[in-house]
DNA sequence: TATGAATGAGATTTCATTCAT
DNA sequence: TATGAATGAAATCTCATTCAT
């Protein structure tokens, strides 16, 4: 009893917690991190700004956890592509396609790669470890594919940031009530940004 | 005599206002324009915070300056390119290395479309409108190629905001002491950028 | 229980609110509004001076609700005078009386007419819109007084203005400490001021 | 030569410092003194600020001058009023005429009464006391009407700081583009005042 | 769990005044 | 005499955070 009793109230926390985090990343994403005050977002969740400290230690916590669930989800993409099958191509297009979809999408939304700076040190090495991982692994997808013969780049970390780069920024201008979805846009820059790194006869 | 006296007062003048916005595009750059004050940026330029109010109506307008100059910079690289000769690729791709440059460059150094944001809303339309204004001469640049058989692309809109979001975001990695320089990333990001637009064989 | 919480603390929040109103009138009509600071506000209610942003927009709302108060206690007098039966003197002698009580007396203590121009546009067209009011409804009496045959003026309006003003400047010399108190001054200066209206033999 | 070198530069001296005084006073009566800075009463009478220095050794001098000259003013006709032959009545009357056209006019212009508070203690002092024997000379005059029998009042202190206070405050609605000229307004202003004085019938 | 109230630290900005020329 | 440039002090206000309940 006691025991059920505890489960459900952690259950209850954890789904609080979860609706805080996303309502935090999609006005950190919308208005910025500096601009974003705890009022808002305790607003945003239904909640006094005190009662935000029984599930977070502070703003800094919670803005971690919105990158730190991002790039989960991001990992978990790019490593089911290294397990994949398929032309490399056709894998980091995939995750790729996942990556816009996690930073635009109303699940996390929380931009991994802009925000990282708002971090205190302690927290921010976590997050860099991290997205260092993420995008170590998407390097290593692009050298695959340079070592099986599909792609030709001179400097693979280079072409990485920036596909990257082009991926991150879609939050600064995506208009969900515009006429590319966030699947349009995910796909047609994925192809864009994959079809840089065929190799093909024009210089 | 009067004449001189007032040239050179303008001048001197000119010239702190030029020396208070590089110190604030660097700041602005590397720290993020919500955590630079105008203490650091006072410091930086050597005189005291009140001081800067001689130079600038205030902080917002300094962001604006450094906004605005590198844009100018950015819009006469594309101008001369509008009118230059020779492929449009070739002239995409210095369009692009000279967009690098100014942002990573000591000369003007403030990321044009990041920091959009954090302007009051009456300069901010002054700046997003010249903002624009590029990138519709950098899409009308990808629309030429596509016109003349050289790029294909179904998007040019899509693919112009991906160009120049994967330049944009170097700011957040690049450092002047790393082992690539600020133009060896811009020919090797326009390179890959420019591949992207290409005709080729694979899909 | 919850709506016995509500109104408790709505309650005390409207106390917070009237005590630190008090104070500032207090200050604002013995300091002048420009040498009263948010910190002597704030030291005079007992609060830090963030705290007073709990309870009001900033310096200008407490100067507004100061004036806004202070003017309801006199329309609400000059209302009673209207209805009233008796003589105009009489009636317009107590308009005074309770003018100068509201500007000298403790409760609501802000000189309605002298503070006017420290507030900006938007707050300031309210309380002028208000203030007019009242100085309508005073010329009113006056000119009732002239059609009843007990008074004669050429201008009422600009001897409503004198009366005003004469009763207004008291908060610039007034002691509470001093020989006369609140009730004596109103007392001697409604009666000087309604003479001068009084048609009389002497030129 | 030297001499009247000297005298020629004093001369000057005195007339810039008029023409300051004249620029200050009209400031300070329309605006107020707190939102009067030296920067506008440089732009007024069309010096850089620093040079207003020069000639004053700072803003609570300047306004102390404008001050002292209006009291100057006052106090001469005060003066010829006490000498004077005629009714006490017509001769308060011109004194208070005269001190309507000494606020409101272009030549002296500002209201010695209001702004005493906006200036140290050491300054202060002298200003309180010179308008103190200006006080005290009017309350004479309205002292010497009770004991010729031209005048009743109880309270000759309290009924001349309500016609001074009637007359301040016309400084803060006189328009001088309005309908009615300085003149007019102390003409009238200076009636009904005097009236309320005299003997008459109705109590 | 939840919250109204409170606060310290720090932000931008203003302004009378001074200094070097 | 005159001024462009500089500054220290103080103002209002914001905000993440905490405390008492």
């Amino acid at each position: 009893m006691v025991r059920s009793s505890n489960e459900r109230s952690r259950r209850r926390r954890d789904a609080q917690r979860d609706l805080i985090l996303r309502a935090a990343a999609r006005l950190f994403r919308d208005r910025g991190v500096a601009d974003t005050g705890m009022r808002e977002i305790a607003a945003a969740a239904d909640l006094s700004p005190a009662n935000l400290y029984y599930y977070f230690k502070g703003k800094d916590e919670i803005l971690f956890y919105c990158q730190d669930r991002a790039l989960d989800s991001m990992l978990a993409a790019v490593a089911g592509a290294k397990r994949g099958r398929g032309s490399v191509a056709a894998r980091l297009d995939g995750v790729l396609r996942t990556h816009v979809s996690t930073l635009l999408g109303e699940v996390d939304g929380a931009s991994a790669h802009l925000l990282v700076d708002a971090l205190p040190p302690p927290l921010r090495v976590r997050i860099v470890a991290k997205r260092d991982r993420y995008e170590r692994a998407v390097r290593g997808l692009v050298a695959a594919g340079v070592r099986s013969g599909e792609f030709a780049t001179a400097s693979p970390a280079l072409v990485t940031r920036a596909m990257l780069g082009a991926l991150n920024m879609t939050v600064l201008w995506f208009r969900p009530d515009g006429a590319a979805s966030a699947t349009d846009v995910g796909r047609e820059l994925a192809q864009y940004l994959v079809r840089g790194l065929h190799i093909h006869s024009a210089a």
